[in-house]
DNA sequence: AATGACGATGCAAGCGCTTGCAAGAAACTT
DNA sequence: AAGTTTCTTGCAAGCGCTTGCATCGTCATT
């Protein structure tokens, strides 16, 4: 007891039991007696002891550690899911790993086997794991492995999302429907915008419509990037009559820009985001976005993860979908 | 080696080494042979073998995980900070448990409880632990831990960071200079914001302005406050000049409202935000905010994270300044 | 009063790794 | 050639907790 940290044994002498018993008591308190509990719970506050975790982790089989790998948080759209996820998961006793992937493969990699190491006792994936060589490695780990955001015909394990493509293809039909004749895409640089811009195109193309013009940018997107957006219009041969922005911050930027140029925005050109962010609703004019219950995504992971804790069977692919939020600007 | 997880064993069997110098060979490479590593490698590339870090944190005295705790994510000006902070905490191969404690103090509590518990090598604080005995508990835990962004009298270890007060009777200094004579505070509700407004304040009546008036606003702080500040001005008594906003994000939202009522930023009302964040460059007109390195902390975390490795001492407050940024809006 | 059944607890063998100590081999010294 | 020093490596004792099995009272049952 002397200088180092109190373990399981000071608090087993002080409280005249066994060690099990005390263990037994800190991961299933109804099965020891009343009596023995009380003075186990008074030795423990007398001695200041904290369980030391890592050595649980290693004797048990559960390491209540949860590893969440997301691109950026710096200005990402999956922030809210990744806050409401960690959030339940602390209050569940785990603790969450954040591991920052970026756009680079090589960094997954290393952090994937980090988590293995650690013996986590699932990772969490944002954003898509495309190396196959990966894909297998993570499906014979034996670890529960969810991803998410997007729905993959062939999950690792356990997929919570929605399909892109379709979501593109919706707000095709969206803004077709409204009368739009001549829409631009603005694009970033992430497999899930480029996939729904393709189901953009797509349907629109086969609605009659012609090909839309497209204009790429760089992940993460921000305000700045929807400025530049705008003022990249003028060198299109025709005027775009609405603008389809891969993310709310964008088209939040692109309207700034055209008022600041006199335009008015819907009346002489429309704008659309993506992401149902807070913003959106807030902006001047309120913008037409795309909306994704990131909340339900997080949600949706914990039943799986409890399922799981639980041993029974989950389906593999958890569609959360979405919707269309019209607003003023488009 | 059947069905499980291969081992230190397994690799060691197979290279026709013990444990031990594999384990060696993990730690430092170069105490083994040369040849000897080459035959270990080969091992562990043949059995996939991923190093157990629970066991290795249990057996030896780090554990390679670093803990965290930010109030949190979804908007939040620390998310450069965290984001650099994590990505070299990885290259350096830790791992970093984030933590998310809200404006809670319970939350708080808990954390840390787990943080200790896991035996993390450092925990990183951002936002103020202004519970006493929570204070005096960490001190004597014995871990390294860094508090960030803001600077205590009375660091529990090591803080890096700023004066909030200072920095808000330098942002009083400048507008004064400029010429404005009746500033407006839009004050998050978080102790770091009130410092700033208070040094604001106290600064201003000292230098012979009357006090200024102040709005009070919920946190975490974004883009519809600032609308909704903007619409309170009508309630005050006398219109002010200018608007000193607790963040970018009130001030963005803020010139979009006065904007789409007619008024022209900064002619008819001057705006200020603090952060400096991208967007706060990006708009238009483009905000004049405080800036702060957030890069910089993350470095200057690292430096003493690393110090404490190899044993050196630091100093126990590491100040990063600030500094305004003159731009269009104020 | 004998027999189970059951609840509460202890024993002890791990979980997979690190590391101080010691020994054998190889390379220098004198 | 013997004595030192320097490298490499192995041995074995932990690190602090969990958990299957065994034990021992207590009660309810016959």
């Amino acid at each position: 007891m002397a200088g180092r940290n109190p373990r399981l044994d000071d608090v087993a002498a002080m409280a005249g039991v066994s060690a099990a018993t005390v263990s037994r008591y800190l991961n299933s308190p109804e099965v020891v007696a009343a009596a023995t509990g009380a003075r186990i719970r008074e030795a423990i506050e007398k001695t200041g002891y904290v369980q030391n975790l890592a050595a649980t982790a290693l004797a048990g089989s559960r390491s209540r550690l949860i590893a969440a790998l997301v691109p950026d948080i710096a200005q990402s759209i999956f922030n809210d899911t990744v806050e409401a996820m960690i959030d339940e998961l602390s209050s569940d006793g785990n603790s969450v790993m954040l591991a920052l992937t970026g756009a680079d493969n090589h960094r997954l990699t290393r952090e994937i086997n980090m988590a293995l190491g650690r013996r986590v006792d699932a990772i969490i994936l944002t954003g898509i794991v495309s190396d196959e060589e990966m894909r297998q490695r993570l499906r014979s780990a034996g670890t529960t492995v969810i991803e998410t955001w997007g729905l993959p015909d062939d999950p690792i394990d356990v997929a919570v999302g929605f399909s892109h493509r379709a979501a593109g293809e919706e707000m095709a039909r969206f803004l077709r429907q409204r009368g739009y004749r001549r829409p631009h895409l603005v694009v970033p640089r992430s497999t899930r915008s480029e996939r729904r811009a393709d189901g953009f195109a797509t349907r629109w193309v086969h609605d009659g419509g012609a090909a839309p013009t497209r204009l790429e940018v760089n992940v993460p997107s921000h305000f700045g990037q929807g400025r530049l957006a705008y003022r990249g219009l003028s060198d299109l041969a025709e005027q775009p009559d609405v603008v389809v922005c891969g993310s709310d911050w964008i088209a939040q930027g692109l309207i700034v820009e055209a008022q600041a140029a006199g335009i008015r925005v819907p009346d002489q050109l429309a704008v659309t985001g993506f992401g149902n962010l807070r913003l959106a609703g807030d902006m001047r004019p309120t913008i037409t976005s795309m909306d994704v219950d990131g909340a339900r995504i997080a949600r949706e992971v914990m039943r799986v993860l409890r399922a799981r804790a639980a041993g029974q069977e989950i389906e593999r692919r958890i569609d959360v979908g979405f919707r269309v939020i019209a607003r003023e600007s488009a």
